[in-house]
DNA sequence: GGTCCGTTCAGGGTTTTTCCCGGATCTACC
DNA sequence: GGTAGATCCGGGAAAAACCCTGAACGGACC
């Protein structure tokens, strides 16, 4: 523990819901936490935490701009000493895996209590692996099944512009020439970014695809 | 009004997140509110409002078993003294038009700040009809609409057992030829139930169908 | 300059889907 | 017995999707 002040642990609390983050830094603070800072997206915590140096960094995943997951690479990268707990209202595996990946320290599912809360982050800026129940043991097996084979593991597939732009219509049902009409495109050339996008995913089709747009939210706006 | 305390709006506040649950009630307490009750699931819900009957249920749409629209329509049967104020995390407007449809007196996005929150409560006590911006329109024009179609709606249509089966399989991404082998069946028999099925709901490829299916939960189990 | 990558287009192939049709049971209901 | 619907099978044909390939352009980076 690296905390500036003598006992206190240094806390900041990132949440773009106002009342949610106001209320966790409050409780917080009513049991003997030293919260710093709070902020409301990626890029704010990104710079607010540079400044304050907290022990332990409440990030919600579910931020608006900048990601949570994107939040906590950045943070866990400029600040070793700092400890991200990630707080999210999904308990949902991949969300996990990414969190843990980007350097998050910990996972607590927004249905835990105030003193479950408490103890997660005192256990975190001590340096203890805090997990949801059944998490812990997810991340164990991946980091297993990780360590079978030497240096693989799913390459984050990251789409280039056109290729999300064209998931979203596809994911919407249209077809290739439709999705060329909108636009302004060869059908040819969507066919293209649909299979480019196949491949990336490892996905076999376009229900397959319209299904992981769906779950990571590309479906919406 | 008609709360049984003299100046007091008395509130019941329903979330299954103990911390945003617990922090709501705390900060509406602090603001000269009689917090009546709180509970985490729809069922506690609509027990516990009959028995303490608040001026305001503020309910979360998103909670595990007894879904709070359900619950919502239950409190405002019962209680037409009661009314209820809903917080929820999406603004997606069928969500809105349902709980509005169940009897909700308000909707508010849960970005919404502490001052907000305490307001909407205020008038929402008062009979006044509160919406986060841009709703407020959303629901008056679906009104309108309404009012214009004598008494319509989509008529539910309604699929055969084996064109479920059949969908069900669809929405995971599976082949005609896949599915054919997992149901013992002519890969021809499952594209004809692909095409009555698709005819039925008024779609046109296996994308819709997909998205159909994931909306109306048949891609679950 | 050279290389990489994103974006665009297209040829040429196979497979799958989409759409129309007819026919065969079986069951249920009038 | 007739009729209707659910279930099964199939033919045929056009469209779309899937898969691989090459190629051209511009921007970024070394």
């Amino acid at each position: 523990m690296t905390g500036s002040d003598k006992t206190k642990v240094s806390v900041m609390v990132v949440d773009d819901h106002p009342i949610w983050r106001d209320g966790v830094a409050r409780d917080l603070a009513e049991n003997g936490f030293d919260v710093r800072a709070t902020a409301a997206d990626g890029a704010a915590a990104i710079r607010i935490s540079r400044a304050v140096r907290p022990d332990v960094v409440l990030m919600d995943l579910n931020l608006g701009e900048t990601s949570g997951v994107d939040a906590t690479r950045e943070i866990t990268a400029a600040l070793p000493e700092t400890k991200v707990l990630v707080l999210s209202a999904s308990g949902e595996h991949s969300d996990v895996l990414e969190a843990v990946k980007a350097g998050a320290s910990g996972y607590l599912v927004k249905s835990a209590s105030a003193t479950e809360l408490v103890d997660a982050v005192l256990r975190t800026a001590a340096g203890d692996p805090v997990f949801t129940a059944g998490l812990a043991g997810l991340v164990l097996g991946e980091y297993r099944r990780m360590a079978d084979s030497p240096s693989e593991g799913p390459p984050p597939p990251q789409l280039t512009e056109r290729e999300t732009d064209v998931l979203r219509f596809v994911a919407k049902g249209m077809t290739a020439r439709q999705i060329a009409e909108k636009l302004v495109l060869s059908h040819r050339t969507v066919e293209n970014h649909v299979q480019s996008t196949l491949r990336k995913l490892q996905l076999h089709n376009r229900v397959e695809l319209a299904r992981y747009a769906i779950e990571h939210g590309l479906d919406e706006e």
